[in-house]
DNA sequence: CTGAAAGCGCTAACAG
DNA sequence: CTGTTAGCGCTTTCAG
């Protein structure tokens, strides 16, 4: 059994009421006092209990993340950035963290476990009634990486739309007009903005984006390389390929590779998020840049406003994104 | 203010302890009772509080995952198939889980913190001091993916020297005798079980082990080229190169690929950990697998017998590894 | 500056 | 099958 209050109160001779205030206001209990309990808890080995504190403040500062995304790797590398950003955000404010995802908190039989959380972090494809599933248990609520009609929330998001631009610039600068684009077929908010930001780009450039450059791929590798092939194959083919994603663009290089053709001369291509993978194929995949860490960092903050009770109405806040250029193009 | 348990049994017009059981132990309330019950908790829309709960019951049922790894990317793809695996198998005990680096759980303000796990999984390069540490609060430990010696506790590990003897011998059946090794500088312990396995395996078949066959790089592409390349740039290059994971192997490939060798006919190349990388270069890399998502869910299941009570003894769990064979051997 | 005492919401005997 | 009641360990008025 580990040691009580009440322990810890016997043996220094002091009311619990003081061993309470020596570890959370040390500055209301004489120093005498104060450093009497501190060794009393000391010897006993004592620490506070946080669930019975927890109980009596009426507070958990437990957080959770919750990653909605179907099978596949869920903490893949562009969650696991998010997630390293939060769980350091999260301490600095000594909040626990639980993380999960979407299914399994579902299946969870034990539902009473949302009870004591107090905010959650939504990333990836969260639909509107799961968010206000929590808003009703008074849970709080920040989208990370989507954004959905209609809810009363703070999204953190990275700007797809500039990001894009960036992309099809360098493209144009480089030369090409006959740029490709393979869009895919993951979180549906993602997609359409980078696919979108895609059209207007070609347009702001006074380019015709013929439909025949336009392929949809699975996120995977295999699926990219096949669209990539038929994409290239194609009699007056693209000289430019940009992948909505780094795994679809590296399915490209794989394709272009495989037909021979040289990279970036005779096409080249640019990815998104600038994952690791970026660095693994030869030549390297110049790729827009997402900072991944400080979106999860900001989720949390955003967070702590919402439950200290400052009102944060529908607020969006988007993170700049920058191309990283490297030989693929 | 959330509704307690006292609302729904007013509302319901029974005590709190039949509220109590109609949640917990169904089965102990008449049919008619519990629908009262039921309905009267949706009407207020009460779940019962899980705070309250392991106060009463003096558990938890919350559980760690510490992840014991310096700077870079914490959550990389390794840890985050182990974290997967855990994840997945800690809700199906309904255990809480709690995510940390070691890092930040040190750095915690609130050491409160810790008292409220039950048992915790230390990943990566642990030092037997934060064992010891955890131990004497009576909470208990798993160790994953390492081992250090004198600590009772269990060991999930994969079987590291099968997945390089199987990597070795896979080489010489293709015909290699002058096989390198570019060892890592990342996890000391299986750092050094590759590397010694490596060595033994030589031996088995006979083959000498050259010191200018033996390199060591950081855990990082870029060193991992620089190391290839004057391994490979000596005269008598090696014909084959086996690298201690993944991000290595690749390295190696992409010096070859620049030095103008045909891979795998002029050097074939193997990697370790099959991660997703091993799919992005052009030829793919051979690899040895580790089940990641296992080694994770029996640490939990290692923990829960822990936590039950049934006397574990130090018990080392070794998983068996195999080798996937790709185009770069 | 310190102590006494009333909870926080729930569970587990024990009685009925 | 159901109700009563005494805690679980801590915090927090309110007095002193």
């Amino acid at each position: 059994m580990n040691p009580t209050i009440r322990d810890v109160s016997k043996l220094s001779g002091v009311s619990t009421a003081t061993v309470s205030r020596t570890f959370f206001y040390p500055e209301r209990v004489k120093k005498a006092t104060r450093e009497k309990v501190l060794e009393a808890a000391r010897v006993l080995n004592y620490s506070p209990n946080a669930i019975a504190r927890a109980m009596a403040l009426q507070r958990t500062d437990k957080i959770a993340f919750l990653i909605c995304k179907a099978h596949s790797s869920i903490l893949d590398e562009f969650y696991a950035g998010i997630c390293e950003g939060i769980m350091k955000e999260s301490n600095a404010y000594d909040y626990q963290l639980l993380i999960s995802t979407e299914e399994d908190w579902i299946a969870a039989t034990n539902s009473a476990k949302r009870k004591q959380i107090e905010g959650v972090i939504l990333g990836g494809n969260a639909k509107a009634e799961r968010v206000l599933e929590f808003q009703n248990q008074n849970i709080h609520v920040v989208m990370v990486n989507n954004r959905i009609a209609g809810m009363n929330l703070p999204y953190v998001l990275s700007d797809e739309r500039d990001g894009t631009r960036q992309a099809v610039q360098h493209l144009v600068e480089r030369g090409h007009q006959k740029i490709a684009m393979i869009a895919g077929r993951f979180s549906p908010y993602i997609c359409s903005e980078r696919y979108n930001a895609f059209l207007d780009a070609m347009n702001e450039h006074g380019l015709k984006v013929e439909s025949r450059y336009i392929r949809m791929s699975d996120p995977n590798i295999e699926s990219a390389v096949e669209v990539a092939t038929a994409l290239l194959r194609q009699k007056d083919p693209p000289t430019a390929i940009f992948g909505a994603n780094d795994v679809i663009a590296v399915g490209a290089i794989k394709a272009a590779l495989r037909l021979g053709l040289r990279i970036p001369r005779d096409v080249a291509i640019v990815g998104y998020d600038d994952s690791s993978i970026c660095c693994t194929t030869e030549p390297e995949l110049t790729s827009v840049h997402i900072d991944r860490m400080r979106m999860g960092q900001i989720c949390v903050q955003k967070l702590q406003a919402l439950m200290r009770g400052e009102e944060i109405p529908e607020q969006v806040t988007v993170l700049p994104t920058w191309l990283n250029v490297r030989g693929s193009s």
